[in-house]
DNA sequence: CACGATACATCGTCTGTCGATGTATCTATC
DNA sequence: GATAGATACATCGACAGACGATGTATCGTG
């Protein structure tokens, strides 16, 4: 866990949602989905991530159902909704312009580093 | 102040001390430049900014001084320390990794956007 | 049978942000 | 000379998200 949480922080429920609007999901594949795209050096806490799943459910971003698993522990599948795919594209948005806020603020000021961009 | 808070929470501190790393400055006026800078996108509160400040000196990354404005409101400056500089230098390093990692997991998940639903 | 991996879940704590509020000085307008 | 707005600093309590600790249960391997 290399990265700070409070640089992810706010951004949770966008990936969670990311990955959801794939397909169905459940919590600790979503987890190790992310720890994999990462290369280990993120890896989001199971209470976070639970604590993440309940707000998103409460706020009506997704729903969810029990898994029909004979074997292994059960799973609890996550779905994302339509006012979920909503959220994601304004979540979307509102990172992007952050993000480049951000750049935008550290670059006027720092030179020191040769200053390289990194624009896509 | 469109940008949500908690996508900034984390960089308030490497945007303070990254404008200082160009010159002394003081509250007010950092806000002021964070403002024209992110085209009043993006305002730190008060609290938030002189909160980052009594962390950044207990930390050791500022030192203050009382300016010696013979007219007007009193000002508070703060410098950059040594030690603020390294903080920096890794809150650069942190941040662009972390916006690295976000972006390739919203990437993964949104790039190919056509609207197809995987039932699992 | 012990142990690690899989899988879900909650509780209490910590930390950063913000609304509200307060102080004081300078400039412009009435 | 009264009033208002900008400049400038500062604190308090509330709130929300992340996490360490802890707990449950099942499966495969040695």
């Amino acid at each position: 866990m290399s990265i700070a949480s409070d640089l992810i922080r706010g951004n949770t429920d966008m990936v969670i949602l990311a990955h959801l609007s794939k397909r169905d999901s459940y919590g600790y594949e979503i987890n190790k989905m992310i720890q994999e795209t990462s290369g280990q050096r993120l890896e989001l806490k199971e209470a976070t991530l639970y604590g993440a799943f309940r707000r998103l459910e409460e706020a009506g971003c997704i729903t969810s159902y029990w898994g029909d698993e004979t074997t292994g522990a059960r799973r609890r599948y996550y779905r994302i909704t339509p006012a979920g795919r909503a959220a994601l594209a304004q979540s979307l948005r509102d990172w992007k312009e952050a993000r480049d806020i951000i750049d935008a603020l550290i670059q006027k000021d720092t030179d020191t580093d040769g200053g390289e961009n990194h624009d896509r």
